[in-house]
DNA sequence: GCTTGATGTTAACAGTGATTACTTGGAGGT
DNA sequence: ACCTCCAAGTAATCACTGTTAACATCAAGC
C-alpha cells in the first residue's frame, strides 16, 4: 500500500517550524490521526473532516491524497493485509510441526483481529466497501490467507485419501473457524475472559480442530459430505 | 421484536382510499422498506430519509414509530434473531441423531446468513450498532445461540471426558465455524458455487467437523491445549 | 360536540462527503 | 539570480444525512 511514499522525503528540508503552508508529511498523519480514530470509534464513524482537522489542515486537503474517503480506509486496510500477511508468512515458514503451526498462525490471526479489532472489522466489511473496487487490497487480503493454506496442504500431504479438494476444504474450514472466533470476539459477542482467556480459549479451540483435521472420523465425515 | 403493534388494527376502517392523512399502518411500512433498502444497499447506505420517501411519507414521520435510525435498525435485527432461533430451534427438537442435527443446523444457519446476507451483516456488526444498547435484541441474540449449544452437550453426553467445558468450547467452535464460513460468503470474500456450491461446501466443511469432535484425535487435542 | 392524544408536517440545525475555483510557495531550468 | 510551474494547501458551495422543535390534522371517547 501506500503506493506513492518518494523514496527520498523532498520536504521537510527546514526540520525546526512544523507549521510551514506545506504540511510536509500529510499522507501519513492523516492516516496515524485516522487509525486512531478508527480504533477509538469504529469505522463507521470515522469522518474525513474530523481527521483533517485533527492533522491540523482544512477539510479538503486530504483529497490531495486521497481520492476519497474509502480510498484512505481501502489504504489503511491493505496495510493491516500486508502485515498480516507478513506475520503468518514467518509463522508458516517456521521449523515446527504442521499441527503446531496451524495453532500458532490461528494465535497469531486472533491476535491481530483483537489487537487492533476496529481495524479488522474494517478490513471485513464493516464500513461497508468492498475491497473489489481496490484491487490492491483485494490481492492483500488474498494473500493473508495463503499461509494457512500452504500449512494445511502440508499438513495433509501424508495422508491417503489427501485429495487436493480435501485440503481446500480443510483450509476453507480452518480460515472459517479462525475468523469465526475472531468475529464473535471483535464484536464483544464472545468474551475471552469469560472463557478462560484468548491464549486458552483459542488453544482449546484449535487443537481440538486440527486434531479432528488428520483423524480417521473426519476421513468418515468428508468422504459421507460428497454424497 | 415490533412490540406495540396492536391486536387489532384500529385504522383503515374505509378500505379503498389508500392516501388518508394517517397512513394506516406506516410503522410496518417502515419496517418493509427499510428491509428492502437494506438488502439492496446494505446497513450503511441505509437512510431514514429516504425509508420516510419511500413509505410517501415526510422525513419525520418515522420518529413517530422509532427512536431513532438505530431503532429501526435494531429492531429489524432483532426479528431476524428471533426468526434464526426459532428456524435453528425446530431442527434441534427434530428425531435425527445429534450429528445430523449438527449438520442440519449449520446448513440452516448459513442459508440464513446468504438469504437475506445484508440483514446478517447488520445482525453482526456492520452499521456499527452495538446491541447491548438494544436489550431485546442482545437477548434474541443469545437465544439464537442456543439451539446448537444444546445439541453439542447432547453429542457429547455420551463420551468419557465430557466434563462442562469441553462442550463449551465444541459449542464456541462449531459457532465459530459456521459464522465465520458465513460472513466469508456474505461479504464474497469465498464464492460457493466455487467450491460446488454452497450445499456441498458447507456439508463438507460440517461434516468434517463434527466427525472430528467425537473422534479419539480430538480428545487428544483438547487435553493438550490445557497446557 | 369538545377535547385530547397519537400521528402526521414544515422549518431548522449541525455534521458529512465531495467538487470547484482560488492561492501559495518550493524546486528546477535557464 | 530570476522566473516559471505545479504539487499542495485554502474557501465557498452543494446535496445529503440524523435529529429536534413547533405546528397541523383527524379519529375516538367522554
Amino acid at each position: 500500500m501506500s503506493p506513492r511514499s518518494p523514496a527520498i522525503a523532498p520536504r521537510r528540508a527546514r526540520d525546526a517550524d512544523a507549521r510551514a503552508y506545506h504540511h510536509g508529511d500529510l499522507r501519513n498523519a492523516l492516516l496515524a490521526h485516522a487509525r486512531t480514530m478508527l480504533e477509538r470509534d469504529g469505522p463507521e464513524a470515522v469522518s474525513l473532516r474530523a481527521v483533517a482537522r485533527a492533522a491540523g489542515v482544512s477539510q479538503t486537503a486530504p483529497y490531495k491524497h486521497f481520492a476519497s474517503k474509502d480510498d484512505l480506509l481501502a489504504t489503511i486496510a491493505g496495510d493491516g493485509f500486508l502485515e498480516l500477511a507478513a506475520s503468518q508468512r514467518v509463522i508458516a515458514d517456521a521449523q515446527d510441526t504442521a499441527a503446531e503451526r496451524l495453532v500458532l498462525l490461528g494465535r497469531d490471526y486472533v491476535g491481530f483481529a483483537t489487537t487492533t479489532p476496529q481495524r479488522y472489522r474494517l478490513m471485513f466489511g464493516a464500513g461497508g466497501i468492498d475491497w473489489r473496487a481496490h484491487p490492491p487490497v483485494a490481492e492483500a487480503k488474498a494473500g493473508s490467507f495463503t499461509p494457512v493454506k500452504d500449512v494445511i496442504a502440508e499438513h495433509l500431504a501424508g495422508e491417503r485419501l489427501a485429495s487436493g479438494a480435501r485440503a481446500e476444504v480443510a483450509a476453507i474450514a480452518t480460515w472459517a473457524l479462525v475468523h469465526g472466533l475472531s468475529m464473535l470476539l471483535v464484536d464483544r459477542t464472545l468474551h475471552a475472559d469469560e472463557q478462560g482467556g484468548e491464549h486458552a480459549l483459542v488453544g482449546a479451540v484449535l487443537e481440538e480442530h486440527v486434531a479432528g483435521l488428520g483423524s480417521q472420523a473426519s476421513r468418515r465425515g468428508a468422504a459421507a459430505a460428497v454424497r
